[in-house]
DNA sequence: CTCCTGACTGGGAGCGCTCACAGTTTGTTG
DNA sequence: CAACAAACTGTGAGCGCTCCCAGTCAGGAG
């Protein structure tokens, strides 16, 4: 930087100024300094800068799940690759953190409020996730991807309208005809998993039980949980599957008792990911936009940054009709 | 610091050679420092420490394709994952970083040799990519995954031995009986795309060039090879797929045309990823081990951070006997 | 007893920045 | 024309560490 500002004809500070915004820099030094900065080949030592500010212009992304299980969601992953590029253009890093165990956790956690980070993406398939409560209480700004279950008032959060989603998927299975109409939700600890199943009881008054069953978003568990609700309600029509992926299983369950898709059975997924379209018959399902999910978590963990403010983003999600219902 | 060193009744060095190691730091003084850092709940300030050592404790993990395709890629995810927990492991952070297109590349490049990683690891579909030699001449320490062509004596590099895999897949089509071969191939400027074809080779000396056709890794391109393939030799009896992916394309297409998997046409994949189990019937194919990739690269890479050495590790790959060949 | 060596300790210097402050210059106002 | 504000500049201090060097102290060799 001391080169720079000789080349430059000009002092330390000048630099730092032009480095820093280039305010109360006359226009001649300003142009002065930038060339000698090509000249030079010249770039900040950002640990250095990171030591006075006490910033240190990256961002935590850090994934808490006990399976390790989202690594395999394509949800995530367009979730991370959204976050990422999102936080590229604002010449922020992004660390990726896996905190699986909970000694993970605690190593993260200690990792985190060592000032390493100026934020934190926290994607957590459960809710509770002991990690919340540890990075709270630091005061560090935290942004949440879904809705953080319990937590809904004190962390910021980004989360697709699941109630709605699925009130809108069964909403269409009723127009078409359909009466009985079974539901294979997520696991109950997770947004996703009550969201949608609220959704579906909102529309549906006093459903039979013998029409709802859990999964965890696996497509084996989609196999198996449409198995035991053919067991259970032979008759049902249409089959709400609160994910694509378990959609996928719940299809073969169908394909292998020899309904038909979606002349016995209707079926709906959840997400419209990638493989909604190359089903078997292609899935109608609801949209959730992951890239905006990670855009906006990328915007409210920026703001909540400076200002230490908290709020949460409520996305709509979509009806897109293919031809399992 | 200093607090801690107060609570220890020692001074600043002491304090900073129990961090460092503890030679030369009598027990007493080491316990005393101990139990300072605990009770002052002292932790490092990493930047202030790189400032001075010049290290930052970080490596970069660089995606470098202009598609973005890796990112859906499960490979790839099996990579990152790997590489997350490797480092993880020896308290080293992963910054993630995604140089898809040219201008992409020049930021990461000036990032990169800012001091702001101490290494890289590279993972890009296609050889010869710019940053490879930007990078390179910089004297960062990279660890490539996959053979980086063109510069297999310039960086070091840690793939499966797909040259070796290939021959087994078509050794073990022939031993079956089969005679009309075909090849689905990757890009033909990937180490994938061009080795698994040398293998094939090494196996059918003076094959038909009907018999051989390209796809981009994708499953619908393994579906319009397929189709293609049909089209220019319509008595082929097995078709190698060079990914797992694009097999899923083109049994879905040798479904269409009415052939049996694997009576008409037996297929055989590469990868052994997830979903060559549940494809239908289940994927013959060649293992990779992803996971021992990322953490020979974790390896390779902290060795030559210290020796500034370069080497290339080749992975054994294993043929996975199931029902489609 | 002297000398040397090796274990250990404290403190100054400095890593490369930003920030606050004092100082200079220019333009504007009464 | 004095007084003042606004635009701009340079410099010292200090962020929290590590490294180096000078020093102390014991124990063993001569």
């Amino acid at each position: 930087m001391e080169d720079v500002a000789e080349v430059a004809g000009v002092s330390r500070g000048t630099v730092s100024r032009v480095l820093n915004g280039g305010h109360y820099v006359s226009p001649d030094a300003l142009t002065a300094v930038q060339r000698a900065i090509r000249k030079t080949g010249y770039v900040v030592n950002q640990h250095a800068r990171s030591l006075v500010t006490q910033r240190s212009n990256s961002v935590a992304f850090i994934l808490s799940d006990p399976q390790d299980r989202l690594f395999e969601d394509p949800n995530f992953n367009i979730l991370l690759k959204g976050c990422t590029q999102a936080l590229a253009e604002r010449d922020i890093t992004l660390l990726l953190t896996i905190a699986g165990t909970q000694e993970d956790r605690r190593r993260v956690g200690r990792w985190v409020t060592a000032g390493h980070v100026d934020g934190v993406l926290l994607v957590s398939e459960h809710a509770g996730s002991p990690l919340t409560d540890e990075l709270r209480s630091r005061g560090l700004p935290i942004v949440a991807a879904g809705r953080p279950i319990g937590h809904e008032r004190e962390i910021s959060y980004v989360a697709a309208d699941d109630r709605d989603g699925a009130r809108q998927m069964v909403n269409y299975l009723r127009s078409r005809g359909r009466r009985r109409i079974g539901i294979i939700t997520g696991p109950t600890d997770t947004p996703g998993g009550v969201d949608r199943l609220a959704g579906y009881r909102d529309v549906i008054d006093e459903p039979d039980p013998g029409l709802i069953t859990h999964g965890d978003y696996t497509q084996a568990s989609g196999e198996r949980a449409m198995a035991d609700l053919l067991d259970r309600a032979p008759d049902l029509d249409a089959v709400f599957v609160c994910s694509d992926l378990m959609a996928l299983g719940a299809i073969s369950t169908l394909h292998r008792a020899g309904k038909r898709i979606p002349q016995d059975v209707a079926v709906g997924g959840f997400d419209d990911s990638k493989v909604a379209v190359s089903a078997d018959p292609p899935l109608t399902t609801i949209r959730q936009d992951f890239t905006r999910v990670s855009t906006e978590m990328v915007r409210l963990l920026l703001d909540s940054i400076g200002t230490n403010t908290r709020s949460a983003v409520i996305l709509p999600t979509e009806l897109v009709i293919r031809e399992s219902a």
